[in-house]
DNA sequence: GCGATTGTTGATAATGCCGCAACAATGGTT
DNA sequence: AACCATTGTTGCGGCATTATCAACAATCGC
């Protein structure tokens, strides 16, 4: 028997002086208020209410017990009207992860408005170079959100699209000066590139939007990494064209040392993804951090809006 | 759904890391450890755990709701204590009603030897003249036990004797030099008798225990009296012969104020009842005072043991 | 990749709860 | 003193919620 009522029953008929009124008040028959105490009663071993047809009184145990009642239904009211707020609210922790490159670089600008603009939250952002695994990372790694490029394998997590990340042709001045500055994509073809991979090194196809709509011209490798910035090294060093996101050489494209090649076509792009595990309702915490996220690229040179998501 | 229960499993699910093994720790179906946590959520609207096919761990809004479950159940185990061990020894406050002349006499001795024995036993005597009423008293006045000679109509109390509670044929040596002293039971027809009644006055019937058994003597009344004190001071008075409870008259006994008359024959007794209210299991300060006392009486020169009981 | 294990979800069976009504008790009233 | 109204309790039938089994989707280790 449910003992949260029985409990309530109890206090009803204490408060009510009858079981009969508090049968009335919690819209129950007298036969299962008389249940619900006489359970109670049972359980304890003792004797609660001293009852006459005319009056209900306390036992000496009764009014320990009623005390203790009161007590956990304060104790409820207060630890359900605290987590209830955190479903309309944000608070407590948010937890990121973030892939390490893009995270130093711009993401922590954000995440440090974010914790600014929301002084009750705390914040952890933690960078890795490998972010995210699995769904397991949510319960082993105890996260709420992970930002990054790769989309997922499996189907218990969520994921919106923040942004779409711009990407750049760019080399730097001294090795367009030596190999000539491209003009369309195709003469590309001819130059040396370094190219940004997932895995392994092969060849490798860029896409450009142009004016035309769409290029795509398969590029002659000279370089190949996974990581953006060895790539934007080498393009410093005068290896080559390299193709990376807009934010890894934002810095060497303000002060000259990498200079944006094709300026007509806009270059590949590819989306970056907030991955959180599934839920009911997504924590507001969660839900408003990418919200704030989204505006936030909205405001970068480096972003565009997502494309249209499933999720609103 | 029993949220005693939710919060059980929802409280294994945590300590074992897995619902699997939660639900065989609780002797339940994995379904059923699922189904309450997920009902636990339904109604918080928070997710409480992040579960992977690997692992269980817990959302912010988990560790706190997961405290405050510990919480109520510490509260739960502490509270449910203290009430199972005044179900073994006695506690609180013993709360005794008694005939104010009775009472006031002897009970008061016996009472506070009773409260002396019991050093952690608070006790509360308070002594009427018309002690009890009906069950209602219990309820009302708050009262563990009320101790008397009057038998009660309801039956939803329980009733225990005491004592057999003695009374004496005694007068005043004045009077009996007067009157003469009577040797033998019938020959009170001839005396000035100083009566007892309940209520009103009537002839009397007085029932005597001799050599050859039961002897019943009508006695013809000079004065009537429902207060057995009153009777006593009309006695002292020399207005003729009384049978009142022994107690009433042991001092002018032992002075010898009174005399008693008919030593051979056992005058008229009443059983001295010991009324509570009706309950599975009687509280234990309830049954100790009544064993305590039990002993006191058969201890006084007034009282015998009771008659044999329906209640051991 | 496959396979084993985990958490979740449908459908069925059963336990337990709930309300009605009769009952016992009791206190007020005439 | 006897009736009557009201109160708390209890037996029984209907029914809803619960618990289990089985199948499923998902995911990590091998």
């Amino acid at each position: 028997m449910d003992r949260f009522r029985t409990m309530e029953s109890f206090v009803r008929v204490v408060r009510a002086g009858s079981f009969t009124i508090a049968a009335g008040q919690l819209g129950l028959s007298r036969a299962l208020v008389s249940r619900h105490v006489s359970e109670l009663e049972r359980r304890l071993g003792v004797r609660l209410l001293n009852r006459s047809t005319r009056s209900v009184s306390l036992t000496e145990e009764g009014a320990a017990y009623l005390e203790f009642c009161e007590k956990v239904f304060l104790d409820i009211e207060n630890s359900e009207r605290a987590i209830l707020r955190t479903r309309l609210e944000p608070a407590g922790t948010l937890k990121l992860l973030a892939p390490k490159s893009f995270g130093a670089m711009h993401l922590s600008d954000a995440v440090i408005a974010f914790a600014k603009a929301q002084p009750r939250l705390k914040v952890s952002l933690m960078l890795e170079n490998t972010p995210y695994r699995g769904s397991y990372d949510f319960a082993e790694r105890d996260l709420d959100l992970v930002l990054g490029f790769s989309t997922v394998r499996g189907s218990s997590v969520q994921e919106q699209e923040v942004a779409t990340v711009e990407w750049v042709v760019c080399a730097a001045p001294d090795y367009l000066t030596r190999a000539g500055r491209p003009q369309t994509p195709a003469e590309l073809g001819g130059h040396a590139c370094l190219v940004h991979v997932d895995v392994a090194p092969n060849d490798s196809i860029w896409r450009f939007e142009g004016p035309q709509g769409l290029v795509t011209v398969k590029v002659r490798g000279a370089f190949f990494s996974n990581a953006a910035i060895t790539l934007r090294k080498a393009a410093v060093a005068g290896l080559g064209v390299t193709m990376v996101p807009r934010y890894v050489v934002a810095d060497e494209l303000a002060s000259g040392e990498l200079v944006a090649v094709l300026p007509r076509y806009r270059a590949g792009s590819r989306p970056l993804l907030a991955v959180y595990p599934q839920a009911p309702v997504t924590p507001p915490k969660v839900q408003t951090f990418i919200d704030f996220l989204k505006d936030w690229m909205a405001a970068q040179d480096f972003a565009r809006p997502p494309r249209m998501t499933a999720a609103g």
